[in-house]
DNA sequence: GCCAACGTTGGC
DNA sequence: GCCAACGTTGGC
């Protein structure tokens, strides 16, 4: 899961213990946190900074609920098209579980040869969730 | 349904 | 700040 650390980083999920993942507008990305379970494992992903990279893990504390900043005007995240009946965005709460010793950045994770395809170094990639196999996951680790 | 214009993301 | 990628919007 991808945050721009100068808004939400790593330090602020520690900070926060556990914070609801609002404001995510793309379907892929909601389809991918549809099918997120309690206890599943997240890497929390530094974008858009001076060293983007792998910076911390997490783990989903409860199941996917409505996002309900999609029903609030004042929200820069508010979806007038959004039927209360059938909730067209949807968030997971994310807990902190720690830091990495170092952030693993994009550049490191580029250079690993066994990745296959992964969205995250996909060409133009603007995925803010993304899947992460175990083999992906481990091979990330590794460069801990 | 096509596609140009526009907006956003995110690395550099 | 620039620009490539790509999703969304809206005219036709």
């Amino acid at each position: 899961m991808k945050t721009e650390p100068d808004t939400f980083s790593i330090d602020d999920l520690k900070t926060r213990k556990v914070e609801p993942w609002d404001g995510v507008r793309n379907y892929q990305a909601r389809n991918f946190i549809r099918a997120m379970n309690a206890g599943d494992a997240v890497m929390i992903y530094h974008s858009s900074c001076a060293v983007p990279g792998a910076a911390g893990l997490g783990k989903i504390a409860g199941a996917p609920r409505p996002d309900p900043t999609q029903f609030d005007p004042a929200n820069a995240h508010y979806d007038a098209g959004s039927d209360p009946s059938d909730p067209r965005w949807t968030l997971v709460d994310v807990r902190y579980v720690r830091k990495l010793r170092r952030v693993i950045t994009l550049d490191a994770i580029k250079a690993l040869p066994k990745l296959g395809d992964f969205a995250l170094i996909r060409r133009g990639n603007r995925l803010s969730v993304l899947p992460v196999t175990d083999t992906q996951w481990q091979a990330i680790l590794a460069l801990e």
